[in-house]
DNA sequence: GTGCAACAAAGTGCATGCAATTGAGGCGCT
DNA sequence: AGCGCCTCAATTGCATGCACTTTGTTGCAC
């Protein structure tokens, strides 16, 4: 793989690119947190380059849906809600199946090695911190969709993962093991087979699991989103009351 | 629809937003051609704002594939190539298949008075011009998707809908009645039907009917890109020969 | 007439400055 | 102590300015 199709679409001068990538993955390995505050002199000042940049890269960020941008404050880390999450989920497998049915039996022998090679650096990474193998697993994805040379379905599914990624760190509290290596070996296997019934089913099965795993119920109460538990009560007469209410609320958590 | 979800993940501070919808409504009615310019000052004058402002616009676009950024370079409308618009149009389908699976049967009244208006307004618009209604087709189809009340499914149904309405204007020629007003009043009957399957069925073929008759052939010559038909020549000995020889088509197209 | 090189115009890349808005701490009042 | 109000620091929103890159053109040599 040249790095040839480097930054055509957006991500364009490179600086913005550079912190883009920062950030996702900074996202995705949980160092930054759902909720987490991203001002633009900090960033910019951390990277190196002026706010101007860093805004340009926190607007990319939130056409991604990883960051949240609210008029005149702070940006924050996405927190979507669990539906949200859900519905990332869905749209996820299927993309991933239009992947996979795309490659199923077309695979060069450099891009089975690259495969096999990708899981074997997450078997070996299973001693090590869970952001790592979360981040290789998401990867391991994103490389699949890379092979189908379709920058479309590349950019797609890549976003969704990261965005499932950012969901995984909200909903599923014991995640060990998310994205089971073996699964993601079998994947390979049916492939390079080139059954494509197979491997769409495994997939669906493999990313339908990821979810159901991880996203454990609706979470009922369970601290965190309180203000997204009461944005229901909102709709009645008028949003006032909520703010009050979200006032309240957010003196007792903090 | 009322306009809750208004500017919540990109479209941040609304000036930007509003300049972002302008064009892109002037991208899909061809008032925009692939390969128009898109001068930051001119932008940024006509909307009466500074550079800054324009500039992150067409960030915006181009993170969902509508402009191209060059570095140092005016921004144009996007040139996708025949290959890419076939992609787009593969993941619609999955998407739209995904968007009217969660529809089936779960409609209320007043959204499918909605869906009805909609097709009424496409059908009273057939004498009109070919721009309007192709924008009037595509807004059907994310009217439904917005109706699944999924932000996440929404997104990506609008982008690659715009995108596909994108490559139809380079791809297309003769374009009567592209969006069968026909089909999409079968669709609406099957939801209400609640049907799953044969409404997805029903998309399927509708989408991938407005694909094929739409993207014509390979096009192996036929004006336009010829810069892109020379990429394939460029891969022997080196890029300064065929810069060079871009040179010598550029001049020669003007 | 053709090719080439230097120049001028236009446009982007980026930083900085100023106005406007928000959140928080401090203050007095009850 | 609890509650509300007010002021101020922090932060974003946006425009402008300067440097650098690209492009089109003019002039010169062959």
């Amino acid at each position: 793989m040249a790095p040839r199709a480097a930054a055509k679409t957006a991500e364009s001068s490179d600086k913005v690119g550079v912190i883009c990538r920062a950030l996702r993955r900074a996202i995705i390995e949980q160092a930054l947190e759902p909720g987490a505050k991203l001002p633009e002199d900090s960033l910019g000042e951390r990277f190196g380059v002026s706010r101007t940049i860093a805004r340009h890269a926190l607007g990319q960020l939130a056409a991604e849906g990883l960051v949240e941008l609210r008029r005149n404050r702070i940006a924050v880390v996405a927190t979507p809600s669990w539906q949200e999450a859900r519905d990332a989920f869905d749209i996820r497998i299927e993309l991933e199946r239009l992947v996979v049915r795309q490659l199923a039996g077309k695979l060069t022998k450099a891009q089975v090695a690259a495969l096999n090679a990708h899981v074997d650096a997450e078997d070996s990474s299973r001693g090590g911190s869970d952001a790592v193998s979360i981040r290789l697993a998401t990867e391991f994805h994103i490389l699949l969709a890379s092979m189908t040379n379709s920058p479309i379905l590349v950019r797609y599914v890549s976003e969704v993962a990261y965005r499932c990624c950012l969901t995984l760190s909200l909903y599923s509290r014991p995640h060990s093991s998310e994205c089971g290596v073996t699964e993601h070996r079998a994947i390979i296997a049916a492939l390079v087979k080139g059954d494509g019934p197979k491997v769409m089913e495994l997939m669906h099965s493999h990313l339908d699991s990821v979810a159901t795993r991880a996203l454990v119920a609706p979470t009922p109460q369970r601290g965190r989103d309180l203000l997204d538990i009461l944005a229901p009560y909102a709709e009645e007469d008028g949003a006032d009351r909520v703010v009050k209410l979200a006032k309240v609320v957010r003196g007792r958590t903090r």
